[in-house]
DNA sequence: CCTTGAATATCGGTG
DNA sequence: CACCGATGTTCAAGG
């Protein structure tokens, strides 16, 4: 199903909207076009000039308003809101809500450039690689990408001031917290790193407990900070890759 | 400028694309929605099966994959991505790439459901309220909140292990850091905050300085944890204000 | 250019 | 339901 109405006027829009979207999980999409002015209020609140924008309402009920620039959409509201139209001063004017959080909007529309409505149909899941677990999984799959003799004990120990990502032993029996980040490090990780090492010591109550920050990527200033609280660092790289059962559908998809 | 193309055939899809988007910054939207498969390689990697979906390419090159449930694109490629189309084994394929960072994304079509090429004019910016800066400036305006006879001396005060934003002082001379989080307070602020106050206590060379953590909402575990490090808390409720100037036009909005 | 931190963050997982 | 942490976070601001 797939419906289309081009330049409108607010009349014909209305009863276009009517005939093809509700409020129930219909399954129907509705993808708008045209100049508006939007009021929102609920954890913050905003006002948008008019101007041209394209206005997606999923199956869901997510409201999307999308400038014709950048990744972000400048208003949105979330799943589970309810959408309504009307004409109001010979004007075409939406209002989505939602109690929890609460949140709505008002478009206020001069000018319908476009509205389609459409049925999709998409069970989906996205297969990823490349996220934090990921990497955890490629240091616990092989522990000497850190150093030769390492030994993961416990993924994810909690201590008092927070979770440890990964807790070993080295060649000499010594505690060592290994705090990873899938992407740049921060001077936040080191404060992290340091308090799990001062935990460990009291709770293993030994003087000496290793702290190592394993990340991608780590910035001199972190280095120095690390430097400062005897704390070490390594750099590796990550691994991309799907599972092996995809490899199949990725060498179909090749060029 | 709105075109329009119901359920057209690859050759038609593509020649309809042909002549109404470019790579060039022509200030045309393509947006489409169909049968389509997907495949994602960058920082990270992603496969994702048939299903329809809709996509959408701005102006500035941004393309998003968008199910028909969730705010989240599934899938998107970022600003300044370049878009190439092409007939591949009977199928329309799409693929947009992008050199920094470097990021390709690959979409074969089995089916077109529409296809819309639209040129949007929008020089609107998002006018907004109720983020943390304005939730500092609520506690600068008025210290009360805080407690009786407190001074704020200076907002974004850096020390070593980062950056202050209310450095005070009691009505007793003694200095007070502030920490403020406009949502939930987390752990990380604890020792945020808990850094801060043992740098200043460096700094100013006394052993009397307070660190209060102020968020609109604080979990008990993290009020445990600032017992235990001496610190203090306080709960302070967020207004939603914007600027006297739109008051108007809000008026004028108003239902 | 790199780095930092906020966001109407969103979203999934866990207890 | 509350809370926590990851995100291909994105984005803007500041050095």
């Amino acid at each position: 199903m797939t419906k289309n109405l081009v330049n409108p006027n607010n009349t014909d829009a209305l009863e276009f909207i009517k005939k093809n979207h509700t409020n129930k999980p219909d399954k129907t999409m509705l993808i708008l076009a045209g100049d508006c002015l939007i009021d929102y209020k609920g954890r913050a609140r905003s006002l948008l000039d008019w101007g041209e924008r394209v206005i997606m309402i999923k199956q869901d009920g997510t409201l999307l308003v999308h400038q014709p620039e950048m990744r972000e959409p400048i208003n949105w509201q979330p799943t589970g809101s309810k959408t309504e139209f009307k004409i109001k001063e010979d004007k075409l004017v939406l209002k989505s809500y939602i109690k929890k959080p609460p949140e709505k909007m008002k478009i206020k529309f001069r000018n319908i450039k476009f509205i389609t409505a459409i049925s999709l149909k998409d069970k989906a899941k996205l297969i990823i690689s490349g996220m934090e677990l990921d990497f955890v999984n490629q240091i616990i799959n092989n522990p000497s990408i850190i150093e030769e003799g390492l030994r993961v004990v416990k993924r994810e120990k909690p201590v008092k001031s927070g979770m440890i990502d990964l807790f070993c032993y080295d060649k000499n029996h010594t505690p060592v917290i290994i705090e990873v980040k899938r992407s740049l490090a921060n001077i936040s990780s080191v404060h992290q790193l340091r308090m799990y090492v001062k935990d460990t010591k009291k709770d293993v109550d030994k003087a000496n407990v290793r702290g190592i920050l394993c990340a991608p990527k780590i910035p001199d200033m972190v280095k120095h900070l690390l430097l400062d609280y005897g704390l070490e660092w390594i750099e590796v790289e990550r691994k991309i890759m799907l599972p092996d059962d995809k490899q199949k559908t990725l060498k179909e998809f090749a060029e």
